[in-house]
DNA sequence: GTGGTCACG
DNA sequence: ACGTACGTGACCACG
């Protein structure tokens, strides 16, 4: 096949689109229909020709000299109008946004470059095509230059096509002979002046004949109307002017080069912005379904001979870098996809002699012979292929996690799309729903699609988002705390923790003897049977029925939150018996049935760690949540008996002591609480004891409660409001005990203060490890939203600081039971806390190392303290 | 799918 | 006059 080259004539087209479609405009009141009718035209274009090559021609000062020459000598030029001359600059930045080649050169005419690239195309041995709406452009057709003329009729878009024969039979003349013929008739769009009285039949039928203008005036006597043999004789000059103008140059010294000039993907991220400012909304949809075909991902390789997978996987495994994705099926390998260039990229689906063991082999091969391996989600990746090191491994969900920490999920097309600029087929896009389908209902090309390009982004983003993490600093957070973490996380995951199952269910069985005694005694005082659970029924019931007063609202409805009824009616009975039945039925759904449904065939819960969440660096549980088993009731604390430690074991629950409050005291630089720390075992009364101005000693147990809520609040970015709240004290009381605290503490106002302005210039916050949390909210002209940014900009160093604390602990205790050969396992993590399932003959040992290895994660101001317990269940250890 | 509620740090 | 404490996840009701 041959490569084929298209040529537009920039202006010329978005001449013809203006005046061919009526004045359409976007929101912003930008004039648009020549740019809309371009690009419709240019797809139509490209749909019919499937070209290699594209360049748009403009001329740099339209109208150009050529042009100019005459318009001086006869005064006729018309200005082109101000809705069109404000759409070059717009389709040109179009153009730019879809990677089109844009060619002008000083000096020389649209013409003049289509003349030359078609030329230097077609001596090249490639087909040409030139798109123009100027019928000057006919004398460059041959049998392999094709010249297009779009015309709108009746609002349709119909293309006149002229290679040498068409020229032939409409003008008769061959298409160099069209210069002669419009020297001797002119063209008025084109400003060519011709001769007077000769029209377009008399120079058909004299150049057709004598066949150039020079020839005819050789044989002027001959010349038939005696009008124009007279016209050619007085005015051969204007003809001879004409000849020369209208001469497309076809030996421009152009700056142009093939390269530059190769359609990519048109459909660019960019492009997709720009239709949309435009309100292009036909586009957009066009642009969509034609997504999938004109992508900037690879081409994936579907690999399903044992020979060909084979020689793939050895050229992988002796590759430098690579990027791979596993596709699981019920805990088996599906399928492998690996990618080691754009070019070569390919996906092996399990079956016949490739079998999940076979594939399992070859990922991990590769990930312990390949220096630099990518993945996205290799925690994920782990539970099927592990590898024998750490070093090397880039997984590009986090690193695009620790870039902007907001996003709810980090998919690899938006992926590609920030950090690549390719717009390549998302998931929805290969299986037409959002939610992914199991591996056995794919097709085994949409597996390859979806796995390969996941392999393909996981190799090429790594460089942008290694780079765009040095710049702002986060490299080493990443290398040496995130990406070593996925590793601890993954064996934390693997290890699970085993539940008793009987005794959790007789627990559930327990609760429902007492709900279905509540549940009782609520309908009777309420004198009706209602769902209790709905809040709108519950509301109605309360309020209207049994006519308790002073009700907060919600939205929809009354507010009937626990501390709200308490407040309302401390001494209804009703009252208590709806939150007692509200603890019970969380109880019993949430825990004792919802946790019943994850005890694995090994007796234990493997619950998620997510490490791509939170938007302060904290890790959090799902599937089931083990980060927040009850343990402030008694009743729900009971819970944590059915977690045990297996046979032989205890487990350590080893947690840190106030750890956010002092991160802040290292933060702020506070002597007085710095000093605090130093003498008090008891931080909250010591507060108390500074704040209210009595003796250590002296303290009462309500100020030493309002002192730790003080200090609370201070950590989650105080308000007076909130404190109130919080303490059910006015608010001018909890202003006032703030007051008192920042004057005891004068730091730490300076602190903060000076954080959230930081904030306010910087548009982000930072922990003491780099980890970066963008406040946008700040920006806000909403005073809520405002004032909810100054909180977080507050809060979220401390919060976050903490998190990078425990995230280094967490990695060095793994590492040390590794290194050790402890049998000891980390199973879980609860924010400031660890819970170690550990050999009773390992025990002291243990608990040295992680006392250790919790106190030294950070060097602070003050000391890290770490309370430790044992225990054979989770309650007994707390 | 969203909002209300409540479990944890 | 406004109307909240910071960070999560699971379950239920309801449209």
């Amino acid at each position: 096949m041959k490569e084929k080259i298209v040529l537009i004539d920039g202006h010329s087209i978005l001449n013809r689109a203006f005046y061919g479609l009526p004045n359409l405009t976007n929101s912003e009141g930008l004039h648009t229909n020549a740019v809309y009718g371009f690009l419709n035209i240019l797809f139509k274009i490209l749909e019919e020709e499937k070209p290699q090559y594209l360049t748009v021609a403009f001329d740099l000062h339209a109208p150009t000299f050529r042009h100019e020459m005459y318009a001086e000598y006869k005064g006729t030029r018309k200005p082109m109008p101000e809705e069109l001359r404000e759409q070059v600059p717009l389709m040109k930045q179009v153009l730019e946004a879809m990677g089109v080649k844009i060619a002008e050169q000083e000096g020389y005419e649209a013409d003049d470059i289509l003349g030359t690239l078609a030329r230097r195309g077609e001596r090249e041995g490639r087909d040409v095509t030139i798109v123009s709406g100027d019928r000057d452009l006919l004398q460059l057709a041959t049998d392999t230059i094709l010249v297009r003329i779009p015309k709108t009729r009746m609002g349709k878009t119909v293309i006149e096509d002229y290679h040498t024969a068409e020229v032939l039979e409409k003008y008769q003349v061959t298409p160099p002979q069209i210069i002669d013929l419009k020297a001797l008739m002119g063209d008025t769009s084109d400003n060519i002046p011709g001769i007077p009285g000769v029209g377009e039949k008399t120079a058909t039928k004299i150049i057709a004949e004598y066949g150039s203008v020079e020839n005819a005036h050789e044989h002027l006597e001959e010349i038939k109307p005696k009008k124009a043999m007279e016209s050619l004789r007085d005015h051969y000059d204007l003809a001879e002017l004409s000849k020369k103008l209208a001469t497309i140059d076809t030996d421009s010294p152009i700056d142009w080069d093939y390269e530059s000039a190769r359609i990519g993907s048109l459909y660019t991220p960019e492009a997709y912005d720009i239709f949309r400012r435009l309100d292009f909304k036909n586009l957009l949809t066009r642009f969509d379904s034609q997504k999938a075909e004109s992508l900037k991902g690879p081409e994936v390789k579907l690999l399903e001979e044992f020979q060909e997978a084979e020689e793939a996987c050895r050229r992988a495994a002796a590759a430098r870098r690579a990027g791979i994705c596993i596709l699981p099926e019920q805990g088996q390998i599906a399928g492998l996809a690996v990618s080691l260039s754009a070019e070569d990229t390919f996906y092996i689906p399990a079956g016949g002699f490739l079998t999940p063991d076979y594939l399992k082999t070859v990922a991990e091969r590769i990930m312990a012979e390949v220096p630099e391996v990518s993945t996205f989600g290799l925690k994920g990746l782990m539970k099927y292929a592990r590898a024998p090191r750490q070093e090397g491994f880039f997984d590009i969900q986090i690193a695009a996690y620790l870039l902007n920490p907001l996003k709810s999920v980090y998919t690899y097309d938006d992926i590609a799309k920030e950090y690549l600029g390719a717009v390549i087929p998302s998931a929805e896009d290969i299986f037409g729903s959002v939610k992914l389908p199991g591996a056995s209902v794919m097709t085994p090309e949409q597996a390859a699609c979806y796995a390969g390009q996941t392999a393909f982004v996981s190799l090429a983003a790594r460089e942008p988002l290694s780079g765009a993490l040095e710049e702002q600093h986060m490299k080493q957070l990443f290398l040496e705390i995130e990406m070593p973490l996925v590793f601890t996380l993954a064996d934390m995951e693997e290890a699970g923790i085993e539940v008793h199952a009987e005794e959790l269910q007789e627990y559930g069985r327990n609760l429902q003897v007492r709900i279905d005694e509540v549940e009782k005694k609520i309908y009777e005082q309420a004198g009706e049977t209602f769902n209790i659970n709905s809040p709108k029924q519950l509301g109605v019931i309360l309020f209207e029925k049994l006519k308790l007063t002073g009700g907060k609202k919600t939205k929809s409805g009354y507010s009937t939150a626990a501390d709200v009824l308490e407040r309302l009616a401390p001494d209804a009975p009703v009252v208590a018996d709806i939150l007692e039945y509200r603890q019970l039925t969380k109880l019993k759904s949430t825990y004792a049935d919802g946790l019943m449904n994850y005890v694995a065939a090994d007796g234990r819960i493997h619950s998620s760690f997510n490490q791509t969440i939170t938007a302060t660096g904290r890790i959090s549980s799902t599937d089931p949540n083990l980060q927040n088993i009850p343990v402030r009731m008694e009743l729900g604390r009971q819970i944590r008996k059915v977690f045990v430690a297996k046979e032989g074991c205890v487990f350590i629950d080893a947690d840190y002591s106030q750890i956010e409050l002092r991160v802040l005291a290292h933060l702020s630089g506070d002597e007085k609480l710095i000093q605090a720390y130093r003498e008090a075992s008891d931080i909250h009364r010591i507060t108390a004891s500074e704040v209210f101005h009595v003796p250590f000693d002296q303290v009462t147990p309500l100020q030493r409660r309002n002192a730790k809520a003080v200090n609370f609040g201070i950590v989650y970015g105080i308000s007076s409001f909130g404190l109130s709240q919080d303490l059910s004290i006015s608010r001018k009381e909890a202003a006032d005990y703030i007051e008192k605290y920042f004057q005891t503490y004068p730091k730490i106002k300076e602190f903060l203060d000076r954080t959230v302005k930081e904030a306010k210039d910087k548009g982000y916050v930072d922990t003491m490890f780099g980890r970066r949390r963008p406040v946008p909210e700040l920006k806000s002209s909403n005073y809520m939203q405002r004032s909810f940014g100054e909180r977080v900009a507050m809060n979220s160093p401390i919060q976050g600081t903490a998190a990078d604390i425990i995230k280094i602990a967490m990695i060095r205790v793994n590492e040390r039971l590794k290194r050790e050969q402890r049998k000891a396992r980390l199973l879980l993590q609860v924010h400031d806390e660890l819970l170690i399932e550990c050999p009773m003959e390992e025990v002291d040992q243990v608990c040295a190392l992680l006392e250790e290895e919790m106190r030294g994660a950070a060097s602070l101001a003050v000391e890290l303290e770490v309370d430790m317990h044992t225990g054979k269940n989770w309650y007994e250890a707390k």
